[in-house]
DNA sequence: GCGTGCCAAATTGTATACAATATGGCGATT
DNA sequence: AATCGCCATATTGTATACAATTTGGCACGC
């Protein structure tokens, strides 16, 4: 066989970092978008002629990936894309949003002029999108704007755990698009806690975003599992997802 | 076909677990313990045959560790143990906050009487600790009551990043205990924010959890500031450290 | 016909061997 | 004598080979 080195991956090679390092850049990549499907088992072999990389690194990634909680490991019977469990996602939901809430608070006191100005041209942008109806866009100015509010907090562990949630509730939104009405009122949203954060109210912007994030969540819930009961006390069990 | 060694009991595990899973825990231990020092190299072949084990599994045991965030790998340079960052453990204190209070929060809506019970044995133990002046059993069953609180908010993921923060404080407390009247202010602390527990005052738990966060978080900080950035070797200044 | 025990294939877990890169020392040159 | 450049060494990054374990199937017995 030949190992080419210079094989161009369809997605990209990996050559300035190290091997395992952009494997989990690729992997997370597939996960998040959904290319990598939850509950699909993912056999190395074939991920590793996928990537152009050899089973060490692969595997190396794949431990990265199960430490972020995006992949589960099963001793001797090879690594799943975790399902998506609603009873999880509520859970993530719970924690993101004391995690939005203090992001807020932090992002009005230290956040600088030119964030702030930054902030209101993304909002402007995220109107501009929902009146053209572009979905895709919204959601992307969406998440931006988020991101942009917690790098204001000047948390460098709030940003990264952020992240981690975020990316979790990214993949549950995927499988769960939620209507119109729910789309409009997640925009008055935005209007609500962009007041508060022009007058950099540091109460008024944590509360109201841990009140759009408790608002997301009912919405992808209720798309989730249909029944949508916003009832957060659940039972100690777990549910083994189908 | 069902071979009865499949048994899923919660307090009842198997040890089968691979190498790598028992690396990180060791490694873990180590790093927490301090037996590895904040900013020490970290040879992969010495562990290796200090652990006994082959450096394939050492090498992913490091990648888990460093999405951890406990240790850094350097490419070709090799790995370091994280070192302790004021800034950082600053950082993590105002994040943990937000955890505590939610944790609190959730706890006094969620527990059973049987975890409140515990709870209230475990403060108990925690006074006639402090009585008998035992700081290393005071420090445990410290812990000990966080974790339980957390554990009845009914919150894995909650939970899990917890217990990452609560990982990398440790170490920072390691290096830095307080003084006699920080303390006694910690005890006080407790009584205050068990009271509210007892009455299952979510608002009040949760911020006084909260504000003893708050508190621990300016002692630690100030102790660590007061050590100044490096110290060579470990001096016998920390008598009773963990 | 159905259940049980064993066996073979496949996949993961681990170890070792090879390649690439950073580091420290040595010598030549100015 | 000091500095720059090169090279030897050591350590990490990667690939492949080998061992252990699970799983599905099959023959045998009831």
């Amino acid at each position: 066989m030949d190992i080419v080195k210079t094989a161009k991956a369809p997605a990209g090679p990996i050559r300035r970092e190290t091997l395992h390092h952009g494997a989990v850049a690729e992997l997370r990549a597939m996960i998040l978008s959904g290319e990598l499907r939850p509950g699909s088992r993912v056999p190395e072999v074939q991920l590793c002629e996928q990537l152009g990389v050899s089973r060490t690194p692969l595997r190396e990634a794949l431990r990265v990936l199960a430490a972020e909680g995006l992949v589960e490991l099963r001793p001797h019977r090879g690594a799943v894309v975790t399902p998506i469990d609603p009873k999880e996602i509520a859970a993530v939901f719970e924690v993101m949003e004391a995690l939005e809430a203090l992001a807020g608070d932090l992002a009005c006191r230290r956040g600088t002029p030119e964030e702030f100005a930054e902030l209101d041209r993304l909002h402007d942008q995220l109107h501009a999108q929902f009146d053209a109806g572009d979905r895709p866009a919204y959601f992307l100015t969406n998440r931006q704007i988020h991101a942009r509010i917690v790098a204001m907090a000047r948390n460098p562990s709030l940003e990264a755990t952020y992240a981690g949630f975020a990316s979790k509730i990214l993949r549950a939104r995927s499988l769960a698009n939620y209507d119109e009405e729910r789309w409009r009122h997640s925009l008055s949203e935005h209007d609500g806690f962009m007041a508060a954060v022009r007058q950099r109210d540091m109460a008024a912007a944590g509360s109201l975003l841990a009140a759009h994030s408790r608002q997301t969540a009912d919405a992808v819930l209720a798309a989730l599992n249909g029944c949508g009961s916003d009832s957060p006390a659940g039972a100690g069990r777990q549910a083994e997802s189908v």
